[in-house]
Order: C-alpha cells, then sequence, then structure tokens
DNA sequence: ATGGTGGCCCGGCCA
C-alpha cells in the first residue's frame, strides 16, 4: 500500500497538479491538507472517475483536510473523536485497506506570546488522546499531515535562525514526543537519518531554490506499519513548476 | 530593491 500525505494550499489553486501527480504517483491513499474549501464544492466527480473514494472535512476560506482512498474509505470520523470539536476544519480519520489513517493540519502557532501557540499544545495534546480514542498501538496506525513542528534541529535549514519561534520550541517537541512515547514512529526519519532533507519551503525570497527548508510534514506509524515498510520518500518535484504547493507530498509504502 | 510570494477574495489576514 502506498500511502501520501500532501499539504496543498487551496485544492481550488491545485486542482490540475493534484490531479496530474495522482496519475504519477498512483499513491492508494492521499491525504490532503489546507483544502480551503466548503464541503459542497469538493470536487468528489473528479476524484472518482480517478478510482478514489474520498471524504472531506472543510469549512471554506481556510483549513480543510481530506482522505483520498483506492483501497476503502470507512469508519469516517470529521473533527476530534473525544474532547470539545475544534472550531477549524483540522482532522479527519478514516480506515483505508485495514489501516487507521488520521490526516491532520496542526496548528501553525503564529508566535510563541500568542495565543494561538497555546491552541497549537492544546490542539496536539487532544490529538493524542484522539488517537488513543480511535486506534489501540497494535493496530495498522498512520497519523500523517502538517505538523507544523520540525522534530529536531537537523529538520530545518538554520536552526540559529528560528530561535524564539514556533516549529522549533521545546513544548512543541515535547507533545509531538507524546505521540511517539503512545507508540508511533517517525518513518522517514528512521529510513533517513540525513540532514537536509524538508518537505516545506517558504514561497518567498527563493527559499526553495537557496533549500531553505523545514521538514514538518511526515508519517507517524505504528510498530506494525514500521516493520512492513520499504520505503519513504518526499516527492520535492512536486514542489517545482507551475503554481506548485508551498509543500511537497511525502510517502510511506508498506 | 524602503520588498521579497501566494492563498483566501478585494483590504487585509494568514501561512
Amino acid at each position: 500500500m502506498l500511502v501520501a500525505t500532501w499539504n496543498v494550499n487551496s485544492l481550488k489553486a491545485r486542482l490540475p497538479r493534484v490531479q496530474a501527480w495522482l496519475e504519477e504517483a498512483q499513491p492508494d491513499v492521499l491525504c490532503m491538507q489546507e483544502t480551503k474549501m466548503k464541503q459542497e464544492v469538493f470536487p468528489t466527480e473528479v476524484f472518482t472517475e480517478m478510482g478514489y473514494e474520498s471524504a472531506h472535512f472543510g469549512q471554506g476560506q481556510w483549513n480543510g483536510v481530506a482522505i483520498l482512498s483506492k483501497v476503502g474509505l470507512t469508519d469516517v470520523v470529521q473533527n476530534f473523536a473525544v474532547g470539545d470539536p475544534d472550531t477549524d476544519a483540522r482532522i479527519i480519520s478514516a480506515t483505508c485497506g485495514g489501516a487507521k489513517v488520521v490526516c491532520v493540519y496542526v496548528p501553525n502557532g503564529r508566535e510563541l506570546d500568542h495565543e494561538h501557540y497555546q491552541y497549537k499544545l492544546r490542539w496536539m495534546k487532544q490529538l493524542r488522546q484522539h488517537v488513543d480514542t480511535i486506534a489501540t498501538p497494535s493496530d495498522d496506525v498512520i497519523v500523517t499531515g502538517d505538523f507544523n513542528i520540525a522534530p529536531l534541529d537537523i529538520d530545518v535549514w538554520d536552526p540559529a535562525a528560528l530561535e524564539g519561534s514556533t516549529h522549533v520550541s521545546e513544548p512543541e517537541r515535547n507533545v509531538l514526543a507524546e505521540l511517539r512515547t503512545w507508540g508511533l514512529v517517525d518513518i522517514f526519519r528512521e529510513q533517513h537519518p540525513e540532514p537536509k532533507l524538508y518537505s516545506w519551503w517558504d514561497y518567498r525570497d527563493g527559499s526553495f531554490h537557496k533549500g531553505h527548508g523545514m521538514r514538518i510534514d511526515y508519517l507517524l506509524v505504528s510498530k506494525t506499519v514500521a516493520q512492513r515498510t520499504t520505503e519513504t520518500t518526499i516527492d520535492r518535484n512536486a514542489r517545482k513548476g507551475e503554481k506548485p504547493s508551498d509543500h511537497a507530498p511525502v510517502l510511506l509504502r508498506f
């Protein structure tokens, strides 16, 4: 099974690129973030014609997450399964090909002293509760998406330049580690220990060409998935060309 | 280079 995650930064703006990429990469499952689309305008038919079932949790202008699957799509849960529902559309879960798939768009946090940063930390704690509610560590579990957290200093182009900003702070990395203690593994990093492997590059300042990026999109998988994983990749080519998203897809084959 | 880019949707927010 080939599972991918991609923050598309507006599915309306990116639909041609998404279609082309699906044809090229042929994933069985694609988790998308930032569809920025209302429920009623989600292009269900386009994906159906390509052989994918789909489930979308959208709100309009911002956020929005979706799962496409060729291997079944059941037990769909929009929003958190436990606790107060999030007012933003940032999480959708489903069972695909026997695996529990959770697609997330973690809040950005904005600034360390911003209210949004506290919201981000609370959100991550609720994510752990959510995962614990819909799955057990012995299941095939894939929690994936845009986490807006760089797990280690090697996941950013210049740790010194990012001192004091979000994505790299200790509290963020600690709440991420709580998912690890639950039984999830950052499988791309397991397979690729070397630095300078990023999934996001700012549109501004020629960041992509300068190699100024961060690895904030990943697949956290349970042991049973990790043991069967044969390949993990970041598709940098998808960040090139006309009207790219600022994120690249990340893939897992198991 | 008194900004740099690109979504949302038309002034300003968000990433």
